[in-house]
DNA sequence: TCAATCTACGTACGTCGTACGGAGTTGCAC
DNA sequence: GTGCAACTCCGTACGACGTACGTAGATTGA
């Protein structure tokens, strides 16, 4: 990662005055990269999106990229931030904490599923870009006026998008395998099995054994990203609950201010 | 990934029967050369832990490497399980389900701190080794008798151990990122706050101004990933209560056994 | 007009994982 | 006892990758 007032600059160049420029003008913009490596990583992954790629795509030659972009971990970061400015903000119109923040919840899960290479990017790791800040701003909305001090807001929020992002992980992971080892996987199961059953026995696992073949039947995998992603959300909101609605349970109302 | 079968042979390679050799004997075990690559790892990082550089510690060639194991991403499953099965398992003691569960968190965190190249590796991925299985069975047991039924134990202890994960790889992310700018966050903000806070204009995003603000001054840094860990758990493990005290709170014997 | 400044890009370096094939070693079948 | 199959080890080499460096040519302010 190079000067990161330059990433700064990158991410924030349509807010920026222009500066004189001397020589010749560039042929493309940055936003044109940065939106054909978005359309390319959501062909072929992030993996695809090589400097060779990505120049051959735009008709250029890979070196002249550069003059574009300090590099492409400062590629990746704008392009995560241009993602995050064109999520749509809709007026959150629930009422209810709960049903904003679920919706928040979605609207994030969404982003991961429309383009799974997000999973590959370190979400917490990029400077602070006009997408990011304006995602912060709308997200927070959800929280505000439900009686929580402005720290508890942040840990909330982070909260519930680290929850959305790291079940995304979990499910782009899986896909990876299914990918890698190329068979579904009723198949791998079928494989390994002769192997697994061997090892995997009930009288020094039981509690594996059980509740791993009751999980396994229920949603036809080890591993069920939706289930897992309906299920933590449920747990995370009525967390939430519990700090939110503080006076004891049966009331509706916002409970008042809590300190930390 | 190579073929799935090898790995897990290679996973559960103490249990299995050895099968008659050929040829010479190897001058090193499977063993050793995961030992020498986790060492390598917990030094300088997953990605130091090349071919050639874990080969060079070993004092052997390179592609000899591949006489112990079938390639790189099948040693790092390897290395993954090992230290699975490394972990202390003391018989949980905790009458309360929360401080058991609390204890599994804890106990995943801190195998995260002490290998922190764990939070580069997808845990979800590998297939079934001896020490996943042994661990699984092992923090099972935290939610043995609290009235979950099978398929929400597995889910319940999916969540923790996500959550426990999601942590600390942005912990992991916020200490790679320092290092890469090779600065201290303050030193960063000093050196943006020019552009910044040009751009973040407390009347375009008053509550991220705010909010953000506020986060910021509490925890000394934009993101502090000790306080989202504590924050983070407590919610969940409220969010777990209120599935396990179904019957109203204020009871603090397990609930009966919860339908989904 | 001309020097400063910029774009575009060709070449090349150092890195990686690992395919391939050969040389040497061992133990089983006969 | 002998041969050969099976094994270990490893040197070489290939095809990726990101990108440093230097140059040629275009543009424009002084």
């Amino acid at each position: 990662m190079g000067d990161p007032t330059r990433t700064l600059e990158l991410l924030w160049r349509e807010s920026l005055p222009v500066k004189a420029q001397r020589g010749p003008k560039q042929a493309l913009t940055v936003t044109a990269v940065v939106d054909a490596a978005v359309t390319l990583a959501d062909a072929e992954g992030l993996d695809a999106v090589t400097m060779r790629a990505l120049a051959g795509k735009l008709g250029i030659a890979p070196m002249a990229l550069y003059t574009y972009v300090p590099g492409r971990a400062e590629l990746i970061d704008v392009m995560l931030d241009t993602l995050y400015a064109s999520m749509a903000r809709r007026k959150p119109k629930a009422r209810d904490w709960r049903s904003r923040l679920e919706a928040v919840a979605h609207d994030n899960r969404a982003l991961f599923t429309a383009h799974p290479w997000l999973a590959d990017v370190s979400t917490t790791r990029p400077p602070l870009g006009p997408g990011q800040l304006a995602k912060y701003e709308y997200e927070l909305q959800a929280l505000e006026g439900v009686g929580l001090d402005d720290v508890a807001q942040d840990s909330a929020l982070t909260f519930v998008l680290g929850f959305v992002e790291s079940s995304a992980r979990a499910a782009s992971d899986q896909r990876a395998a299914r990918l890698e080892s190329r068979m579904s996987d009723g198949a791998w199961w079928e494989a390994n099995a002769p192997l697994l059953t061997r090892m995997f026995d009930a009288e020094r696992y039981p509690t594996a054994f059980r509740v791993g073949s009751a999980a396994g039947a229920a949603h036809g995998a080890a591993y069920d990203p939706d289930h897992a992603y309906a299920f933590g959300l449920e747990r995370i909101l009525d967390g939430l609950a519990v700090l939110i609605e503080k006076p004891r349970a049966a009331s509706k109302r916002p409970g008042r201010r809590v300190r930390k």
